[in-house]
DNA sequence: TATTATTGTCTCCTTTTGAGACAATAAACA
DNA sequence: TGTTTATTGTCTCAAAAGGAGACAATAATA
């Protein structure tokens, strides 16, 4: 079987074989030091912060497109992930920041290059154990790294708001899907599952009723101790059931 | 003030002005004879039936257009919408579908013809007072009407698929916000309300718990009785307080 | 005046949640 | 080896919310 072959739409002159007018960006959440943060990309020579997105073509699903994209982002395939929102303001458009993204990688676009166009583009959130992961830039970003929710870079165009809401979805979501897990390794202590949930809410919760309502939901299952090498008593590790 | 005229998308023939590649759908929600009821299009002589949708133009925000066009179909103006999905599997498209409602208005499609490509399309959904509207069919159409969901004709593409998550959405957005009154006059009873929370849930709610739910929310203002005429204690007429 | 259907409210009971208490325990310390 | 420390799993008690039904009030009819 032939490999397919995914150009960079970055490099492509006319922007044929994607759709018009259309994008996605992913906000990809990840867990460490007690902390949410989600990864960032860099552009060379410019000092500009975006979400890692990309662009959709003619012959590929909307949902495989971004699923491709987080895959080369983070070498992840089976990642948990969801759409929220379509932005679409015409004013989130600017085309003085694509230009100079374009011409820090040594591209002088016409000033009817398909990338200076409006675009409108579908939001995505995922979840991801952030230890499986070595982020990898694409061909006009420098970086893709983690950064802290409490401490984000500014970013380009409207991707600061994307982000928000975002966070204001996963909250909302919090109760229906057992959503927490995803940021987790496959195993974990109530102690470290609490702690996901407290910093995506944004708040503390009460351990002993967190842990009684989780362990009341018949959806985690015990494993063996976890012996730390502190002086106190050893927590039980979990995993989720599958089903 | 120069009046901006609204060329309809399907009497041209370039597309130009257009987001490519890019539509909306609406799912417009009703409520009478008890029954949730939604606005379908009939094509002119293809016995087909859509959603009520459109194209975005270039100068107009996404969420501009979209009330835009919920204004002329209903002709009210401040609408509950609310945008839930983005649809953009690749085969959700179908040219055939769409050629035929060109052919049966008179329009002799190219092969090439913007309208028989690929669309991604963004849906919404608004609850409107049922009393307030007079439905308008627009070019391609013949009837603009209501259908109870139980009773929904064949619908072209993806469209019941649309159908079914906007009411999904709906059911969960339910307990979030109190939604349930846009679907009513301003003034109501409480059995009134009941049934369209009931029509909604798909479920049969007790009527004391109910009550005493809604009155602990502080969000109704409670108006003079409502004489209907039967042997029985009338009811009170309620009506949402504006914040 | 009695009857009927429906409404607003109340009561009782169960379930869920909030807030804290307490014994168990892994390692450090004396 | 016994004591101390920090943390865990579970339990208890009270408060809040929710389910199920009872009951008096009432608008029109018979």
């Amino acid at each position: 079987m032939k490999k397919k072959i995914k150009l960079n739409p970055a490099i492509r002159a006319d922007g044929k074989g994607f759709l018009k007018n259309l994008a996605y960006d992913s906000v990809i959440f990840g867990f460490s030091d007690g902390q949410l943060k989600i990864l960032l990309m860099e552009y060379h020579n410019t000092g500009l912060f975006a979400l890692p997105g990309g662009f959709i073509q003619e012959d590929e699903d909307l949902n495989e497109a971004v699923k491709e994209g987080l895959k080369e982002r983070t070498g992840l395939d089976d990642i948990f992930l969801e759409q929220y929102y379509a932005f679409g303001d015409r004013r989130r458009f600017d085309a003085s920041v694509l230009k100079k993204i374009l011409l820090a990688n040594g591209i002088k676009p016409d000033p009817d290059h398909w990338m200076l166009g409006r675009f409108v583009t579908v939001a995505y959130y995922a979840l991801i154990n952030y230890k499986n992961v070595q982020p990898k830039p694409d061909v006009l970003s420098d970086s893709c790294t983690w950064y802290s929710l409490n401490e984000l870079p500014l970013l380009i165009l409207d991707h600061k708001e994307i982000v928000e809401k975002a966070l204001n979805t996963l909250r909302h979501n919090l109760d229906r899907k057992v959503v927490g897990g995803n940021l987790l390794p496959q195993k974990f202590t109530m102690n470290e599952l609490q702690k996901v949930y407290e910093s995506i809410l944004g708040q503390e919760l009460r351990r002993s009723t967190f842990q009684r309502k989780m362990l009341g939901m018949k959806i985690l299952r015990r494993h063996q101790k976890q012996f730390s090498g502190k002086a106190h008593k050893a927590p039980y590790l979990y995993s989720f059931l599958k089903r």
